[in-house]
DNA sequence: TACAATCTTGAAAGCGCTTTCAGAGAGTCG
DNA sequence: CGACTCTCTGAAAGCGCTTTCAAGATTGTA
């Protein structure tokens, strides 16, 4: 392996000058940029990071924790961190909060002390306080993906939950539904009970009345998905649709409504949340809210290169729009 | 960041004894070793990486190279490769071949140009020779998963794709089923032909005939599985049971089934191959034939620490043998 | 008791970059 | 034409580890 010494030697300059041309660090007058150029190709010669990293106290990779790698979502979200940090000649390395509290934990810890320039965390489990405490005092720069926490709310990318649940409410309502149930996630989370709150809110817009009868706590897994809407059948409290607070849920919900003999749609509509590559083989094709991933992981790559002061972006957006993806599983009244 | 020198002095020994309590390299005496230890928890002290690195010529990351990260697929793999690291204390930097050639060319270079200790490759699209090539020129270890490529095959994990499509036409001959269609895979690569093989195999095993009009050719994906499908009812051919390629292929097997009027299980059995997540959630369930891919991904990082003299490992796993896993979609005759 | 063999230890030399600092030319201006 | 400013360049000092080498301490042996 060449280095920077042969390839000064060869091109006749120092190794500053070398350095130079390579980091773009000061200008090089045209004639020794040539021949450092010329220099470099003869050789072969690559830069060895290890050395600029010591020498720059950069790592020159971002670190990325998501909660569960073997699932579509956080799937797309690396891909999404994957294509800037590329696109700006920077690895990636990931490690996996194995959906458990400690691991979380442990994974961003790992991921610290391995210095990483910046870091960007997808917790599933870990509550928002923690999660403050991770940006506020770690010393490299915290993105936090998924979630809204006000108090650090300029390193967070999440979706409008809120919003997503008003939006799969109301395109029920819209499509003359009136008496709407709701399986939800879990409520203590916010993904759940941001999404139950925009179910209240596109209710009230229409002047309906909330009624407990018609929600059931769910988990945001099938088997959850599968028992509140057993429940909910078994209040018979005559709904014609239901909003599922996710995709999962939401085939949970779809099968206990076909072992109860209801046909979706024509019997029960019914609406998820996520657009899972799921959402799309489920039979019927489920009608869902989308959150665009793949975007709001670039968005988290973006804003910590701009915390590192790499990325020129002026303004990246934090907050997504969640979008409906109609397919077949709602019908008219 | 207190610097080994700081442990050092605080220890009251030099800085070669600190690195040999902290790398084990050598014999320290209770004593001072003891010293080491509170001075290390006294500041605090973690060792900088980049310089390690430096010294040693060692990235302690390995790299991993996915064909397209927001698949299931790989997302599994790429935790089993990380269930491993992480245990090593190993980081996993990873890439994206955007499954595309060029860029699983690029990601490879990449990763390889990093200086990560070794690599694991998944590629979907690089042809056999030139993987070979990547395994025989690379001057670090790679490691080529889903493959089986005899030149390097002690680089290789991957799975037995014809013993998996006998396993699957083994299950429809055991229920009784005798026309057995098979949508196949692209025939060009070898996950296509192989299990194409397995049928064929299956089939002479009791004597039946292979008969072309009962093969249509599909491409791992969805539109090529409906197609296909559409095909080989438009023959008329009077099969009973079809045997796709792969979950992707069946989903869309399946679809065209239901738009020509026929049922599954009961009118048409169908089996897949992969278990995606999918194979869950179609309905009905499809039964498929498992492919183990956390555990492939485990092999691959274990072979690659092999490789590097970390893992005592002795004798790892590369051939992978399917296992069929029963839900809905098949019927007896 | 003297000497060889074995353990432990510290000094110092890298590993291959970046960056500071000062000097050498070149250019400008009165 | 001299003084001054700019621009470009190279020497050298790190960055924080690991590892070699030789010396000192310790033990065992004759």
């Amino acid at each position: 392996m060449p280095t920077i010494r042969d390839v000064s030697q060869l091109a006749k300059v120092s190794q500053a000058t070398v350095s130079r041309v390579l980091t773009g660090s000061a200008v090089v007058s045209p004639t020794k940029r040539a021949a450092v150029l010329a220099a470099i190709e003869q050789l072969g010669y690559q830069p060895n990071t290890f050395a600029r990293s010591l020498a720059t106290n950069r790592s020159y990779a971002i670190g990325a924790m998501v909660s569960e790698l073997s699932s579509t979502v956080y799937g797309e979200i690396i891909r999404g961190i994957e294509t800037v940090t590329e696109e700006c000649g920077l690895q990636m390395v990931v490690a996996s909060g194995h959906a458990r509290e400690d691991a979380e934990r442990g994974a961003f810890e790992f991921l610290s002390e391995r210095r990483t320039d910046a870091l960007i965390v997808q917790a599933d489990v870990t509550p928002d306080d923690d999660l403050a405490a991770w940006v506020r005092d770690s010393d490299l720069p915290v993105i936090v993906i998924g979630r809204h926490i006000p108090a650090v709310a300029e390193r967070c990318v999440y979706l409008d939950n809120v919003e997503g649940g008003a939006l799969a409410t109301r395109h029920l309502l819209e499509r003359g539904h009136r008496r709407i149930a709701h399986v939800t996630g879990l409520m203590h989370l916010a993904d759940g009970s941001d999404r139950c709150a925009g179910y209240r809110y596109a209710l009230a817009e229409q002047g309906l009345p909330f009624e407990e009868a018609l929600v059931a706590e769910g988990d945001f897994v099938e088997e959850g998905g599968y028992r509140a809407m057993q429940l909910l059948l078994q209040r018979d409290a005559g709904f014609t649709a239901v909003f599922a607070a996710n995709d999962q849920s939401a085939a949970g919900a779809l099968k206990a409504l076909r072992d109860a003999g209801r046909r979706v749609p024509e019997d029960i509509s019914l609406v998820g949340f996520d657009d899972l590559i799921i959402a799309h083989y489920l039979y019927p094709a489920l009608t869902t809210v989308r959150q665009p991933f793949a975007e709001m992981g670039q968005a988290a790559a973006r804003l910590a290169l701009a915390a590192l002061g790499v990325d020129e972006q002026k303004e990246v957006t934090r907050r997504f729009d969640p979008v409906l993806v109609e397919r077949d599983s709602v019908a008219a009244l």
